[in-house]
DNA sequence: GAGAATCGTGACATCGTTGTCAAACGCCGG
DNA sequence: CCGGCGTTTGACAACGATGTCACGATTCTC
């Protein structure tokens, strides 16, 4: 259908893209010249140098940066693979542009790909950035196990991961301080005399969703709370299904005082249940990781914020330092969280 | 520093990625068999299938795309570029999502990279992705032309054009219904009275702010309302020149019943200074665009809502289909907007 | 049972580029 | 005027894969 077109016409045909042979054959040089002059290399006269510098120019010739790749002895493709948790949440969102703000600098490009809760997706966008030839990976997992990159890792590609630690290999991580930023708000929350808090949970099988457990649980413990009276709920991973599960739990015949959500959407459905009750003037709420126009909100939300500017950053710095030779073992690089106070978790118990 | 190293340790030196080549001498069979098996080709015994996927999973063998893209017929590398506005501005991380859905779909990886205002970074970019050969281009612009980019189109690249429309080339554009949206914004206005009715506006520089300016007047104007009276402020591109803007606005001496703000991150910078001056309850607000939580805040903010998943999703379509041989000629998409009443923009005029 | 068609396989050229190497040229000193 | 040296240049192999083609071994056909 494509064929029949415009007999005669002044033919727009797709022509292929112009190669160095075709720079060449124009600028009546031999292609290595032109080679040398697109790469900058010295040794080549600058009556020769406009001659390419035109031609190319004339054809609108760009480099095949994976054909030169092939041959190029540091065979870096110049490229980055980078897998987040969801494009949905604004923490992936800030990660991504930390990252890709590092990347351009040293003018390497980013495939970006998203999980959304995918195990399958995982090993799926992996697979693909590694037959493309990534430089470094810096990922957000969901998979039980990430031993499937045990032999890239040990060929000396750089993986770092990002929000949630691996299993079944070692590499750099970059993560939350998320036990210590749940217990900063469990403190936060005993000190204005809650002593029934409910713990509103992500999946389980997200690492960081446990350690956030763990941290509120033992921060509890700490403080005397017996945590058998503790209310629980974990498993909850967007807006409606929080909804349902807070609503629940407030209609019970000992509801709680207090809510921790222990993350971004979690807190929003926790937020939309106290307003269905009107009891977000009484019911204190912090939640863990920021959310847009928490300060607008009547009340305020008070939250345990992450830095997922400071994460992704930290991410780029770790692959690029590996890249430039850098091979001390993996870390575990820890990136603080910190409260903010705007209301809600300042909301005293009754009584 | 790297080469020092555990002098005869077990050496788990940066061995590199294992070829064909490799995998055929593992498998003991000749190279081009190694390539039909990878590829599903037919014509290979069982038996020689299985030598072959057993030597390449030992080896933990992932073909290279790019060389193999290098010789193979259709010389697609399946791969996108994509540039948006802002990886800041959750309307790009929407539209970045529905294009990787579609590519992920195909089997094609993204390479997102984001704009942020910078004319420099849309051609670097553009050419950073044509040098790694992507089979297409989705771009939202910032430059004055996009002229530079005729002759890829004229080669058959598929390029297509979101948010913003092109200047200097025809291509496939998809763009929200600019001018429609903001003409909806004032006759909900104008039906609640109000005749004072500001805008304020992103950079007059950006073709789809111009577009929204252009409705917001034109609507005015066929209702009557001299626009000379009316307070037109442009080059509003973040939330803290908003805030000011609105501010002096406030507190001249005819200020506005109603604001219309023409962008995301306008309409908060907006709302922030409405609370300043406690006037959120008595100054109507549309916002184009709309913003997250913007219905828990009080008043709810009434938005023209765009369609970023949609936008998205079409651009995907279009390059895809002209990769599969569409060659119509170039042409603007336009995805409706429609009106979210929350509560701001329902506020009548007084008197 | 002979010839034809099909199957399974590998040698080789090739994609667009860069690394290696050697040739051609100009310049200098002796 | 010659030898040596540095500069400029291009021929050629190679990178890791696929397309083409040809070869030997089966299987089919009558």
């Amino acid at each position: 259908m494509t064929s029949l077109s415009n007999a005669g016409a002044e033919a727009p045909a797709t022509t292929s893209r112009p190669t160095m042979k075709q720079v060449a054959a124009l600028a009546g040089v031999g292609i290595k010249t032109v080679s040398r002059v697109i790469n900058g290399e010295p040794n080549v006269s600058a009556a020769t140098i406009a001659r390419v510098t035109d031609a190319a120019r004339a054809l609108d010739y760009q480099p095949d940066l994976h054909a030169g790749n092939l041959r190029r002895a540091d065979g870096r493709s110049r490229t980055l693979g980078l897998l987040v948790g969801s494009v949905s949440n604004p923490f992936s969102g800030a990660v991504h542009r930390a990252v890709e703000e590092a990347a351009i600098e040293r003018g390497v490009a980013v495939f970006a790909s998203s999980l959304d809760d995918d195990p399958s997706r995982e090993e799926q966008s992996v697979s693909a950035f590694l037959r493309r030839r990534v430089d470094g990976l810096i990922l957000t997992t969901i998979s039980p196990s990430q031993g499937y990159l045990a032999a890239e890792i040990r060929r000396g590609t750089p993986v770092v991961f990002v929000d949630r630690e691996p299993s079944g290999v070692t590499a750099d991580t970059v993560v939350s301080d998320n036990a210590a930023g749940a217990a900063l708000a469990v403190r936060h929350m005993l000190a204005h005399g809650h002593r029934r808090i409910a713990y509103l949970g992500d999946r389980g099988d997200i690492q960081t969703a446990r350690e956030r457990r763990r941290g509120f649980l033992e921060e509890l413990g700490r403080a005397g709370v017996a945590t058998s009276s503790v209310p629980v709920i974990e498993n909850l991973h967007d807006e409606a299904v929080t909804f349902d599960a807070l609503l629940g739990l407030l209609s019970s015949e000992d509801p709680p005082t207090a809510v921790f959500s222990a993350q971004n959407l979690v807190t929003i459905g926790a937020i939309r249940a106290l307003r269905a009750r009107d009891l977000h003037h009484s019911v204190a709420l912090v939640g863990f990781d920021d959310v847009p126009l928490a300060d607008l909100l009547e009340p305020g939300v008070t939250v345990v914020a992450q830095n997922p500017q400071r994460i992704g950053q930290l991410a780029a710095e770790r692959v690029f330092a590996r890249l430039d030779g850098d091979d001390t073992p993996g870390a575990r690089h820890i990136v603080p969280t910190r409260l903010i106070v705007r209301g809600s978790g300042e909301i005293n118990a009754i009584g």
